[in-house]
Parts: C-alpha cells; sequence; structure tokens
DNA sequence: CTACATTATATGCCGTGGCATCTAATGTAG
DNA sequence: CTACATTAGATGCCACGGCATATAATGTAG
C-alpha cells in the first residue's frame, strides 16, 4: 500500500501524495474516455454540467467553484462559446459580465457526457475497490473540502 | 457538506468532485507557501524529495511514479539541473538513459522544503479537521492508488 | 454631476504538460 | 557481423493555466 496509513495517526505527506496520484489518474483516464467518446475533457464536462445545474452563472462563479483563476475561466469558456455549447447573454442587471448559458447542443452534451463521466468513474474506482472505504474516504474528503472552501485556502490569485 | 456522502452509498461524482477540489486547492496552498520560502513548487519538492529517498532513479521512474509523461518529466529535470539542484550522471549501463542524483543543495532544499510542506500540509489538514476521518481518507486513497498505479490506470502516453 | 475607487472580465506574456517526433543506444535474428 | 525492431529520453508544437494588466461598467463621495 502506497502510504501506510494504519491504525491511529496519519502520515500526512503520504496521505497527499496518495491523493494527487489518485486525482491525477483518475483525471487522466476519465479524459481519455470523455475525449475519445465526446470530444471533450473532464473538466469541459465539469463546466458543461456546473452551467447545466446552475443556469445564470457568470465567469467569476464557474472560477470560485472549480478554484482556478478568473481569467483561465473566461479562457475556458471562449473555447466552449467556439465550440457552441455555451452561449453569454448580457446580464440585464450588470453590464460588466454575461450570464452563462447552454445552447440547445451544450445540453446534449452535458447529458451525453455525464452518462459517459459516470459510468467510468463507477468502472474505476468500483473496479479497483469494494464500497466500504470508499465511503470513508468519500465523507472526509467532502468535509474536508467544506473547511477548504471556508477558509478560502488555495484560492488562486488571478 | 459538499457531496453527502453518508450512510451506505456513494455519490461517486460528488466523491470525484470532493477529490479534484481537495487537491486543487491543498496544491495552490502548499505552492505559495513553497514558493515563498524556497523558490520553488510542489511539483518541484516531490522530484526532489523522491530523489534523494530514490538514488540512481532515471527520468523514467520520475514520470512512472507520478504518473506524468517523460517529456515533461525531461523538461522538468532540465530546470532543476538547471537551478543546479540535480546533476544527470552517465548511466554506466545503458548510455541512453542517465542516473538522476541530487547536487548538495538540491539535498540540503529538500530537506528544508521538506520541513515547510509537512508543516504547512499539518496546517491545513489539522486546521480544518479533526484527525479520526483523515485517517480514514487516507487508508481508502492508499488503497485506491495502489489499484490504479497496478492496473496502470491514467498512465499518460507520452 | 464629476472624480476616484472598485468590480467583472477580457487579454497578453510566460511557464508547463501532453503528445508526436527525432536521435542514439540497445536487443535480436540471421 | 549486418539489419531491423525496440527502448530511453530529448525536442518541438500546441493547448492551457497563472498572473499582471487593460477595459469597461458600477459604486461612492463630494
Amino acid at each position: 500500500m502506497a502510504s501506510k496509513a494504519s491504525g491511529e495517526t496519519v502520515d500526512l505527506p503520504g496521505f497527499f501524495a496518495d491523493l494527487v496520484r489518485c486525482e491525477t489518474r483518475l483525471y487522466n483516464a476519465l479524459n481519455d474516455r470523455l475525449r475519445e467518446r465526446h470530444g471533450i475533457v473532464t473538466s469541459q464536462f465539469e463546466f458543461l454540467r456546473y452551467l447545466r445545474d446552475h443556469p445564470e452563472s457568470r465567469v467569476a462563479d464557474l472560477a470560485a467553484e472549480f478554484a482556478v483563476g478568473i481569467g483561465a475561466t473566461s479562457k475556458g469558456v471562449d473555447r466552449l462559446e467556439r465550440q457552441g455549447w455555451v452561449a453569454r447573454r448580457p446580464n440585464p442587471s450588470d453590464r460588466r459580465s454575461s450570464l452563462l448559458e447552454l445552447t440547445d447542443d451544450g445540453l446534449q452534451l452535458a447529458d451525453a457526457a455525464e452518462g459517459t463521466f459516470t459510468a467510468r468513474l463507477a468502472e474505476l474506482i468500483a473496479a479497483a475497490l469494494m464500497a466500504s472505504p470508499v465511503t470513508a474516504a468519500a465523507q472526509a474528503l467532502s468535509e474536508l473540502r467544506s473547511a477548504l472552501e471556508r477558509d478560502q485556502i488555495g484560492t488562486p490569485t488571478g
């Protein structure tokens, strides 16, 4: 086992290494599948799903959700817009920003990709593990995420 | 709580979102601290620590450990070499490859950065959570990582 | 209203990774 | 030995993110 976490004490550097390596490999594997089936990568799927589930979002909302810079988010939205999946509508209450919405194509893509994504993720994780330890990890990571977000830890500058 | 994991079933997409967002934020926060104290980022610290703990490694060993491409790894080593922290020694048993080793400066840097890294990580996680749920997550992620590595999942092409 | 600070985001430069390709060294038949 | 396939990794092109900056709209003081 990679980090030999067991019993009472936690090897935090080992925990971090496991976290990062799991993230890298799951992301890589999901990218491969989504690219081959839908021509998008995971980060794009996540943008599309977020916009589907949060209508009237602005660029800053995406940036905050995903802890990436505003500039990068703006460019990511540009790319989705160029593909015809997202539209920037004028924001009637603030002309500096736009309201983002999925086009019909974007909605279809988000739904189709979600099926691929969920199925592949289940393969990747269920194939690797029985459910029970994942439940504990899911619980703990969920709480860790909330705390990191609450304290604005890791929020990038630009 | 972000993904509402609880009881018996696991919301895998929620679990994945928590995983990626935790990784992003911890990585960002550790980058900030390591950059300010040592002029390196977390990925560079991880390379240095690996080379310290695994003498005689080659570029391909680093690439496999971190699930990044060989080309990217080669360029990363170039950068560490330019800073005088790593040296490529000729590999007597295979002249296509080099054996990587830390210089004295590189070793000092790895040790100093490790202190910063470990302390900051403890702050980030301990500040956010009590230990017990992290233990469960550490255990589960450790197993997940082993399984992903065993099955070569997410290993990039180049 | 004017002037200044602030906010939202778009844009440019740079660093870095993926992936394809190139080169050199090695392994393998014959 | 020669010829061909394979392997290690270096390099080039491109895509993308961070961060600084620019632009435009909004808020605020007076």
